[in-house]
RNA sequence: GCGCCUGUAGCUCAGCUGGAUAGAGCGCUGCCCUCCGGAGGCAGAGGUCAGGGGUUCGAAUCCCUUCAGGCGCGCCA
């Protein structure tokens, strides 16, 4: 409809330019807005204000002057001016009821659309380091992630979803050490564990499973990696420095081989267990690209070499350095240790380096807030690559808090004693836990309130959004119960008996829909679409609790059969999109 | 100390990229109702948009600044 209303102010200009009311060399950008309050009619235009300097007129009379060139339609009740020049337009009834036969045709298609042309977006996110389950700060990311992807999807985006897979770096080959130590403890050595080490009950199942497999393959005495160990931090030590010996000394004891064969059933074990986890969560990958991968292509060394190619590494102390300040960092950035080691960073430049390669038009890092740091240096990067750095978009989620009976739910990741998302997700289920994470937008805080998750009850949006739909099929039901026909190709011919006031409200909502779902997708902002659902479900529950649908009067039923209907499949949508379920009864 | 984010009703949050009298849900107050699915309907109170400057026809929105909170400032990942 505002495409529409956009040609008939075109037609006004143009008239207007004709007749040298208008200037020619003007390039007015016209907008038609949904307008917030009833008096104003449906959709304003404040093209008379901004090209009011252009046209050296006062904008109330520029308007009169484009509505007096407006064409006729039959769609349109009325146009005032009103304020200080807004143009108005009031829509008959029949422009909105065109909505419901479109719902019908488009079915789950409604609300799709070919913007983005097919073009190829990258969407990453989660990306949590595979040392052990997900927890709830890792569940917002990928609710997140899973929703803004699938509303790029939605409106014609190509996208393909990734996570970078750490699997590299001493994080992991501390997952690694506390492995095996637990392999010893089960093999029945008296091992003291490091304060550093992973402490989770997982690591045990990792080295319970290495341990039925392998039997006491890799059995060695403790001494053998105890001895010369630096003191840990209950020790007066640092508990970094025993945790590096810890390591080193584990792979010696084991040899590369070995060493390997723990470390990667640690890693396959976790990333078993997270692929699991977010496949039950509705959130699904495209690609699980691994770091390592980077080195074993020598992609890190290409991007390294490219760097220093262009001038931007320079040697200092026995490291490289990227000298990222060139390009807006407030310091520059190791690539290369002086162990000869390359940093994360350096893999993280090859990543980007290797995702602008693969020819996305658009990149999408959901990272946690956390890591807000590295934006400007990744930025760096890929403008010392010769990339468009504005072609990477970087989504800092905020953490979520959990509140229980009002009371902030303690978390701490040390000790293991952090509450998983598989937790979170048995405890209020899927559905609530995938709308909650998005009803905030990425930057704000999230408090989550999980008895309001659980709770069966109006107050929870999600749960009314969803019961919203269950009503809509209870009609249903109830109008083949009494017997009752519903002619649809009748009903369609008969949608001008909505005349009420809470019908007419619902088929605005619903004629929404299409523009809310693009401007959720363009701004990755799902929690615009948590937000009209919630609005749209009202509306329904509104109009339910006003007024009889299955009524003897047949026109009459079929038009509100087929409103009733038309809501179901957008509630539906919208739903689907957030990787929430529209049940059909709760 | 520097950088990023946040600050809107009692609470949790929107505010469509500068528009009209700043909205919603919950909570609160009063009245009505109890009908397809757990209740609902109507009305009302509640705001210095953290404070202060500036930009212009017009600012919660853009710029500067102060205050408060969160996060980040490794040759860790």
């Amino acid at each position: 409809m505002k495409p529409f209303l956009e040609e008939l102010i075109e037609t006004a200009l143009a008239f207007l330019q004709q007749q040298s009311l208008l200037p020619d060399n003007i390039e007015p950008e016209i907008r038609i807005e949904r307008t917030r309050d009833r008096k104003h009619g449906d959709f304003a235009c404040n093209i008379a204000m901004t090209l009011a300097k252009a046209a050296r007129r006062k904008p109330r009379e520029l308007a009169e002057q484009v509505v007096g060139a407006l064409p006729e339609s039959h769609l349109i009740d009325k146009v005032e001016i009103a304020g200080p020049g807004f143009i108005n337009f009031f829509m008959s009834p029949a422009a909105f009821q065109e909505i419901v036969p479109v719902i019908f045709d488009e079915g789950e298609g409604f609300g799709r659309s070919d913007l983005g042309a097919g073009k190829p977006v990258q969407v990453e996110f989660v990306s949590a380091n595979p040392t052990g389950p997900l927890h709830v700060g890792h569940g917002r990311g990928a609710a997140y992630g899973a929703a803004v992807a699938d509303l790029l999807a939605a409106v014609g985006y190509d996208v393909h979803r990734e996570y970078y897979v750490n699997d590299a770096g001493r994080q992991m080959d501390i997952l690694a050490a506390s492995d095996f130590l637990r392999y010893l403890e089960l093999c029945g050595e008296e091992v003291t564990f490091p304060t550093n080490g992973y402490q989770g009950d997982y690591v045990w199942d990792i080295a319970a499973s290495v341990h039925r497999k392998l039997g006491e393959k890799h059995r060695r005495d403790w001494s053998d990696i105890a001895n010369y160990l630096p003191p840990d931090e209950p020790a007066g030590g640092d508990k970094e420095a025993h945790i590096d010996a810890v390591i080193a000394h584990s792979k010696k004891a084991l040899g590369t081989g070995n060493y390997r064969e723990i470390f990667d059933r640690g890693l396959k074990y976790i990333l078993d267990d997270i692929r699991d986890d977010l496949a039950s969560f509705g959130v699904r990958y495209d690609e699980w690209f691994s770091e390592r991968s980077l080195t074993d292509t020598g992609a890190v060394d290409r991007a390294i070499e490219r760097l220093k190619l262009s001038g931007h590494v320079y040697e200092q102390g026995g490291a490289f350095w990227f000298r990222s300040t060139d390009f807006g960092d407030e310091k520059d950035r190791v690539v290369i240790r002086d162990n000869g080691q390359h940093t994360y960073f350096a893999s993280d430049i090859a990543y980007h380096m290797d995702k602008m390669e693969r020819g996305f038009e658009r990149v999408i890092d959901v990272w946690g807030a956390d890591h807000h740091g590295y934006v400007p240096r990744v930025k760096a990067a890929l403008m010392a690559l010769g990339d468009e750095p504005s072609k990477l978009d970087v989504l800092l989620v905020q953490f979520a808090i959990l509140y229980r009976s009002g009371e902030k739910v303690q978390m701490s990741t040390r000790s293991g004693e952090f509450v998983t998302l598989r937790q979170l997700r048995k405890e209020v289920g899927n559905d609530a836990a995938r709308f909650f994470y998005v009803m905030r937008k990425c930057e704000q805080h999230l408090d989550f309130d999980l008895d309001l998750a659980k709770s069966q009850s109006n107050d929870n949006p999600m749960y009314y959004i969803q019961y919203a739909h269950a009503r809509v099929c209870s009609v249903m039901r109830q109008l083949e119960e009494k017997g009752l026909a519903y002619d649809q190709e009748a009903a369609l011919q008969q949608l001008d008996r909505l005349t009420e006031s809470h019908e007419q409200a619902l088929l605005v909502n619903l004629s929404r829909y299409p523009e809310v779902v693009e401007a959720a997708a363009l701004s990755h902002e799902p929690h615009v679409l948590t937000h009209y659902l919630r609005e749209l479900a009202n509306d329904f529950h509104t109009w339910y609790n006003a007024h009889q649908f299955l009524v003897d009067e047949d026109s009459l039923r079929n038009a509100r059969v087929a409103l009733n209907l038309a809501v179901r499949q957008v509630v539906a949508n919208g739903l689907g999109l957030l990787g929430v379920s529209a049940p059909e009864s709760m």
